[in-house]
DNA sequence: TCTATATCACCC
DNA sequence: AAACGGGTGATATAGA
């Protein structure tokens, strides 16, 4: 922590309660600061009474907290302006230990446990918290009882960060903690849904399942009710005569992969597989939406290891499969817009490795064009339109090399022989020599010293067993993540309203007449972020724009948005 | 009947 | 030994 004085040094933990797409319910609040031992323990009422935090924010005070974005909702639910300066000890927990077993977890009594320091029993903790979401009124013994507990994390945090100061760069780590406070800017604008055809799908969804399946099934009888059984399919396959293949357990391989094969050469099996697909899609029951209609729930920063956000994939409607998204729509007189960087990592990989060839390829526009042109596959006045076959699998080559993808892996996924794959993948090492030494020496250096981090310092520790393709995907992944995270701090920071975090990609909110100002300036923020990680080389960007009362649509999902539309 | 495991599907 | 990175979650079946 040198070179930082802070003043004030406020350890602080709120109690909430928390329910899925609604802002918290305080309960009440503990802080100290650990420099004067001055504590505040105030309750609800006091609480809300207070038109910001009763210590101090300012530029010389520092606040603490175990994972903020849950402090900083309940300053926001409380319409308190927000902390300077932000310590996450989660977060830093995270970056210290992320990659490497943590015995008790990644909670605060994870990591008390982790430094050895006692705490809370994790029952005691289960107790006080059920008492907590049980929900007021609390008699006056409880209420003491719950600042007590309040109280016992504070002290906590106080013992916590002496623990860590040494090991935290905290440079790097106020940063994170603006991120935390962006976090709780989105997790509580969230995403405006089309509230009524929600409230449709909702009521009708047995009932459409049931009627795709009896619509398909009475030809196969495979199902019981809405499930398929393996049983049953078996059966049906020796009845029909038609050899499947199994997996190495002897279960019957049911990959959609495997019914495609199959279907082609017994297209009486085409239905079914179809069905299968349609009610694998079928499942938007957990989307936490609020009573005003907004998808709102824990964005969980930094929780991957790449320090990307990883929200419930049930809760968040982003996490739904791609149909699931044309029930995103602007409230009247309000638009929104989906922004992402064009070719991220791609562009990230060129501009770190420094490759020539490489940061040409993203400059031109279409990387996997240019990619096929510096390989002298197509000539040099090709376009995506005459020679999309090519662009088409050297950008499959891209791609692949960006997971470490092996040529058996690439020949499947673009349909042609291990031949042709092992050379794409040979003309990719040959023509970006330089990005290929420098993920080599990534390599190297992440298991000569087993550590790796990102330009702000979000580091993955190398355990046991190490993943080459890990390891190479890091400095891409990890540093995408990074540029959102900064990029979305910038767009808030610019009054902008951003809904939600989606990788590489920004969702944001403004009135109409606002809208295109609004994008103009999330996308120089993105800009903006990408120069800055990546030592002045600039990242384009897409915008999807979604003007009410239109509907967010994505072309991959419209035949199933259809579907169910019918069946409605 | 409940839980663990395997497998699969979805997202970027 | 395999070789597609980072994830969450549902479902079906096996096992306690």
């Amino acid at each position: 922590m040198a070179n930082h004085e802070f003043r004030q040094i406020i350890c602080c933990d709120f109690e909430f309660v928390a329910v899925d797409g609604e802002a918290p319910i305080v309960v009440c609040l503990v802080a100290r600061d650990v420099v004067t031992g001055q504590t505040w323990r105030l309750w609800q009422e006091e609480l809300e009474a207070l038109s910001g935090p009763p210590f101090p924010i300012g530029s010389d005070a520092l606040f603490v907290a175990y994972y903020a974005s849950a402090e900083f909702g309940c300053f926001l639910a409380l319409g308190w302006p927000l902390p300077a300066n932000t310590l996450d000890l989660f977060t830093e927990f995270r970056c210290l230990t992320n990659g490497l077993p943590v015995p008790s977890g990644n909670g605060l009594l994870g990591a008390l446990a982790y430094y050895g320091l006692d705490a809370l029993s994790c029952t005691e903790k289960a107790t006080m918290r059920q008492l907590v979401l049980r929900g007021g009124p609390w008699s006056q013994q409880e209420k003491s009882d719950l600042l007590d507990y309040c109280q016992s994390d504070v002290d906590a945090l106080v013992r916590l960060l002496p623990q860590m100061s040494s090991a935290i760069d905290m440079e790097r780590a106020l940063l994170r903690g603006r991120y935390m406070q962006a976090v709780a800017g989105m997790e509580s604008v969230g995403i405006p849904l089309d509230w009524e055809m929600l409230q449709q799908l909702r009521l009708r969804w047995a009932a459409i399942k049931v009627a795709l399946v009896d619509r398909i099934d009475a030809e196969y009888g495979v199902y019981e009710g809405t499930t398929f059984k393996l049983e049953r399919f078996a059966r049906w396959l020796v009845e029909s005569d038609i050899p499947w293949p199994q997996l190495p357990s002897g279960q019957l391989d049911l990959k959609e992969s495997t019914f495609k094969e199959r279907a082609n050469t017994y297209p009486i099996l085409q239905p079914i597989r179809e069905l299968r697909v349609s009610l694998s899609q079928l499942k938007l029951n957990d989307l936490a939406v609020g009573r005003d209609g907004r998808n709102r729930c824990l964005l969980s920063p930094f929780r991957a290891r790449t320090g990307r956000n990883q929200p419930s994939t049930s809760k968040f409607i982003f996490g739904n499969a791609v149909w699931v998204r044309s029930l995103i729509k602007p409230s009247e007189g309000y638009g929104v817009a989906y922004i992402d960087w064009s070719q991220q990592e791609f562009g990230i990989a060129a501009a770190l490795s420094k490759d020539p060839l490489m940061m040409d390829a993203y400059a031109s526009g279409d990387p996997y064009l240019a990619f096929a042109k510096q390989a002298g596959a197509v000539p040099q006045d090709a376009t995506k339109q005459s020679h999309k076959a090519e662009r088409d699998q050297y950008k499959a080559c891209v791609l692949a090399v960006q997971y470490g993808m092996g040529p058996e892996s690439l020949a499947t996924r673009i349909d042609q022989p291990e031949i042709s794959a092992r050379k794409l993948l040979r003309l990719h090492r040959e023509t970006y020599r330089v990005f290929w030494s420098w993920s080599d020496a990534a390599l190297d250096y992440a298991m000569l010293h087993s550590k790796l981090w990102t330009v702000f310092g979000w580091t993955i520790r190398v355990g046991e067993d190490p993943n080459d393709r890990s390891l190479r995907n890091f400095p891409m992944q990890a540093n995408g993540a990074e540029m959102l995270r900064l990029a979305i701090i910038k767009t808030q920071e610019a009054e902008i309203r951003v809904c939600a975090p989606v990788h590489d990609a920004i969702l944001i909110e403004a009135p109409l007449d606002e809208l295109d100002d609004a994008i103009v300036t999330t996308q120089q923020a993105m800009a903006d972020a990408s120069a800055i990680l990546l030592d002045g080389f600039r990242l384009r960007t897409d915008a999807d724009v979604i003007r009410y009362p239109e509907r967010y649509s994505d072309p991959r999902g419209t035949k199933m948005w259809q579907t169910v539309k019918e069946l409605i």
